[in-house]
DNA sequence: AGATTTACATAGGTTCCCTATGTAATGTGG
DNA sequence: CCACATTACATAGGGAACCTATGTAAATCT
């Protein structure tokens, strides 16, 4: 198998876990943006949008529903009027916790089911997609 | 770190791995539906969406998209008249190859940006996705 | 035969995401 | 210092991919 084979079936079944995943746990839109916040701290709209790779307006409609649920907070930047600073709140953080608890145990569950995969293979498999990800984005 | 946060990045990964994709390649969901044919053979609708764990109505509408591209052909089961035939054509053979080699390449150009990720690090990713999935359904 | 189940179609609605475009604040060249 | 481009967002309008609820016709069961 070439790495051109492997890397398709690689989002084949990346795609597939998301929705196999989606179907029982939801995964909202938000989950991705306090999981971001929670890597790199407070951000911009637009520095959002490009960290998750979507549009400038999907983001500031996913930022004012997640200030409506008081995961966030967004102010005005002191230092540009034009742009807000987005912060993750103690209750977006709480949020995150759980989500991440959920989907952890239920896809560990998954991993348990099948004694071949090691904890060294599941690590292996988390580091190759952070890998592709990071920065590699054009 | 525990199994459970491994896996729990995983999905976070994932998810992020098929925005990306998407965002550059366009990755239909009819993809999936002419993927399961190759995979499995011809079908019917119900039996599709189980396969794929959408809903029957879903997989009815790609299936007839589908069909509208000439991907796959729908024929009525000559043993059920209740339940339908779904068959890969040959122009769908082809676009799913096409496909497979889009995704292949430019997932393939992101690995090779990665010189840290080997090969074995990469089938070991696709190992662990697709044992995740593989009957742990439910 | 009547009732239930199965396979699918249709209706209506939600979520997530896009492009196009407007607005206000910030830099920039003459 | 004033017109102009750029940047950071907001708003408008629309599309794709899902869902649940429900209807219909064929197969099965009692």
């Amino acid at each position: 198998m070439t790495d051109t084979e492997l890397a398709s079936d690689l989002v084949v079944y990346a795609a597939r876990l998301v929705r196999a995943v989606r179907r029982e746990l939801e995964l909202p839109a938000g989950t991705r943006v306090i999981s971001l916040l929670d890597q790199y701290g407070p951000l911009g709209i637009t520095q959002l949008a490009d960290l998750d790779r979507c549009s400038q307006p999907t983001m500031s409609a996913a930022v004012s529903q997640l200030v409506e649920q008081g995961w966030v907070t967004k102010e005005r930047n002191p230092d540009d009027a034009r742009s807000s600073v987005i912060t993750l709140s103690d209750a977006g953080r709480d949020e995150l916790n759980r989500v991440r608890r959920r989907h952890g145990e239920r896809v560990a569950e998954l991993v348990a089911a099948h004694p071949d995969l090691t904890t060294d293979d599941l690590a292996t498999a988390v580091a190759v997609l952070r890998g592709i990800l990071s920065e590699g984005s054009s």
